[in-house]
DNA sequence: GCTTGACTTCATGTCGACATGAAGTCACAT
DNA sequence: ATGTGACTTCATGTCGACATGAAGTCAAGC
């Protein structure tokens, strides 16, 4: 009852499956984020758990993820994982609003008459409350 | 009317005041993000709007865009500015969206009773219901 | 028997945004 | 006059996540 009828695929063919390169797959693997078996002679054959893992590597890429941290969330043995998590959600919220914020700032010059960003009033008003209080974000990156 | 008072800072002081390196002040003025007047002997003065928009490229390198990109924010000349800005706010919502998926994930991994993330049975629908509509997300690098 | 696809290791390149350091000049303040 | 901070150019390193290619092996399908 572990593995369904289990379907399996080839490294090509999971990776057009994704749109990806086939090195791709195998440098995920070097980094220790799939483990797919090899058949007799020795080529990798990715089954539905693997395919999964794939998903879920592309979606929190997506989201600006790090392979590190990605492999946290895959694995299961991680002794912290719940703290992991938490931090990672945490993180996740904080980049969101920062977000929020350059959304809003976009959104200002947009409707905003005076084109020069660093000229507008309303603009610079908002900005000089920042450099007051200073609660400067960390570095994202 | 044009400029205020007009309090001055050096480079030191300014990168003091963002907690920055002096050097990425003038790597961004290399890369056309800030231009500076010079006094007498040629050093940089920074006034009320490269302060300005020192902070305006914090906020939006703090929300992921590159410094490309927030040359074109900055760039009061550009003609498609308006087109540029729009793309830049569904950019941001795409993103935001992305995350938010993530975060679904993370906290769905949090409360579910399997701890690995490729077992849940609840993660693994969701999950397929992407593999079958095939809506990939592009490159957010 | 030959192509196709997969395998291996190893090395090197790319991109963005700096980081770091050398090497030398210049101006202002104590 | 000495120290401090600023200036310049030039070169090289760092990090993450691959990209690209070489060089050689191996196995299955037509």
């Amino acid at each position: 009852m572990k593995s369904s009828p289990g379907a399996t695929w080839s490294v090509g063919e999971l990776a057009s499956r994704f749109d990806l390169a086939t090195h791709v797959l195998r440098h995920w693997e070097d980094v220790g984020l799939l483990k797919p078996d090899r058949d007799s002679a020795g080529r990798r054959r990715y089954g539905r758990d693997e395919l999964v893992r794939v998903a879920v590597i592309l979606r929190n890429k997506a989201a600006g993820m790090s392979l590190e941290q990605i492999a946290i969330l895959l694995d299961a043995g991680a002794p912290d994982r719940h703290r992991v998590l938490e931090a990672h959600l945490a993180d996740l919220d904080r980049r969101m609003q920062e977000m929020q914020l350059s959304r809003q700032m976009t959104e200002h010059a947009l409707r905003c008459r005076a084109h020069d960003v660093a000229n507008c009033p309303n603009f610079r008003t908002g900005i000089e409350d920042l450099l007051e209080g200073r609660s400067w974000p960390g570095d994202w990156h």
